[in-house]
RNA sequence: UGGGGUGUCGCCAAGCGGUAAGGCAGCGGGUUUUGAUCCCGCCAUUCGGAGGUUCGAAUCCUUCCACCCCAG
């Protein structure tokens, strides 16, 4: 191995995924270097691990024997990520940080300092692929179906897709935990990390509150009787659950209560109760402007699968779009559209793009439809 | 203070002499690079209080207390 090898800077969480990809980008005979980011300040509670996950990156590169770079972008993750976080959640909207923070920060403020350290290749443990013809390079999901990662990098610049690698896509967890073992990297084992990225998994309402104090108000039925209060519309999501505190009533159904709608004019948060209520449920939605980070594709009107969160199974559905926004018809009317989430569009393996979402459409009438009706309704 | 009714877990609610269902909420855990959803587990030695009958009572009796309704 010369200076003269292409250097490869790897982005390290001190997690087993971006260990295991820069171990195999070693064996593939590239120069590798990794970079940890710490880019949320340090506070008082317990819940941010990231001078324990410097650690183990450190122990990994020992392993290894690859020089391991450290860089903060604390600043621009508040300015460019958390900010965007805090705005939204005050208009009742919510968003996905975790989008943004891959487009804004690894691969935006990130991946041009891994350039300015001479890389020439960025890389990171995320499970997803690049496919390139030659002409155009595309996403595609990550071969493990449950861990596939490209929602998240939905909305990264197209360009930079030509600079980076994504070394584990094509591998299954399980075998990445194998192939971590086998090189006695001493993360093998580690937990998988969930929470907001950076800023990690702690009790969510008292963290946002911090930042955004709450307007008590009323929790209402979509009757309009009240069944309860709730401590600042900006803490319920909606198909929501949990927090709620509404017990039983008088002569009432035995079903849970789930976040139906917010009024922010009235801070009232509208419940309803069963989980297949059709109050739930919406047959469209429309988005802002689209990303697309495939080739734009021709006409107005596209017939594809989206995702409206992470974690759900693809959607068949018809996107009518122009450059402002989209309109997103299902085939299947789909629970909890929620604005602030990404609508994430695939054809087959292919990630093609996303947008943001605005409100959801053509939500069943009130009261009356059950929600086999509102699948037999045609939009 | 005449009559009637009701008092079982934070909220609904079974039980009607045989040794406290269930749901909701809550809490804990699992799943999860957002927030959710989802899954699993925990959650009344005690039935408004005090006596009594009985081998045995939340269930029967007495009494007190509280609340509700109708009369006043």
């Amino acid at each position: 191995m010369t200076s003269r090898d292409p250097l490869v800077i790897v982005a390290l969480s001190g997690g087993v995924d971006s260990a295991v990809a820069a171990l195999l980008l070693q064996r593939q005979g590239y120069r590798v270097q990794g970079l940890f980011m710490s880019n949320w300040e340090e506070d008082e509670e317990g819940y941010c691990t990231a001078a324990d996950d410097y650690q183990d990156a450190r122990r990994v590169c020992e392993v290894l024997e690859v020089p391991l770079h450290k860089v903060s972008f604390a600043a621009q993750y508040r300015e460019r990520v958390f900010a965007d976080f805090l705005r939204e959640y005050h208009a009742g909207r919510t968003p996905n940080p975790d989008v943004l923070c891959n487009r804004e920060i690894k691969f935006g403020v990130c991946f041009e300092y891994a350039r300015r350290l001479g890389a020439t290749l960025f890389a990171t443990g995320h499970y997803a692929r690049i496919a390139s013809d030659g002409l155009h390079h595309r996403l595609l999901k990550g071969c493990d179906p449950t861990k596939d990662q490209s929602y998240f990098l939905h909305s990264i610049d197209r360009d930079v897709l030509a600079h980076i690698l994504f070394p584990i896509g094509h591998l299954r967890k399980s075998a990445v935990r194998e192939l971590a073992r086998e090189a006695v990297l001493p993360v093998y084992d580690k937990k998988d990390s969930t929470g907001i990225c950076f800023i990690g998994e702690r009790p969510f309402r008292e963290f946002l509150s911090r930042y955004l104090p709450g307007q008590p108000g009323f929790i209402e039925t979509a009757a309009g009787e009240v069944v309860g209060r709730h401590e600042g519309l900006m803490y319920y999501t909606l198909g929501q659950r949990q927090g709620l505190g509404i017990g039983g009533l008088a002569r009432g159904a035995e079903a849970a209560w789930y976040v139906a709608a917010k009024d922010p004019a009235r801070n009232v948060l509208t419940v309803v109760q069963g989980s297949e209520h059709p109050l739930l449920y919406a047959s469209a939605l429309r988005t802002e402007a689209p990303h697309w980070i495939s080739p734009l594709p021709h006409g107005r009107v596209l017939r594809c699968s989206v995702k409206t969160r992470y974690r759900q199974a693809e959607q068949d559905c018809t996107v009518e779009f122009d450059a402002d926004s989209t309109r997103i018809t299902f085939d299947t009317p789909q629970r909890a559209i929620t604005p602030g989430q990404s609508a994430v569009f695939y054809a087959g393996e292919e990630c093609l793009g996303g947008a943001v979402i605005s409100s959801a459409l053509a939500q069943p009438a009130a009261g009356a439809a059950s929600s086999a009706l509102a699948r037999a309704m045609p939009i």
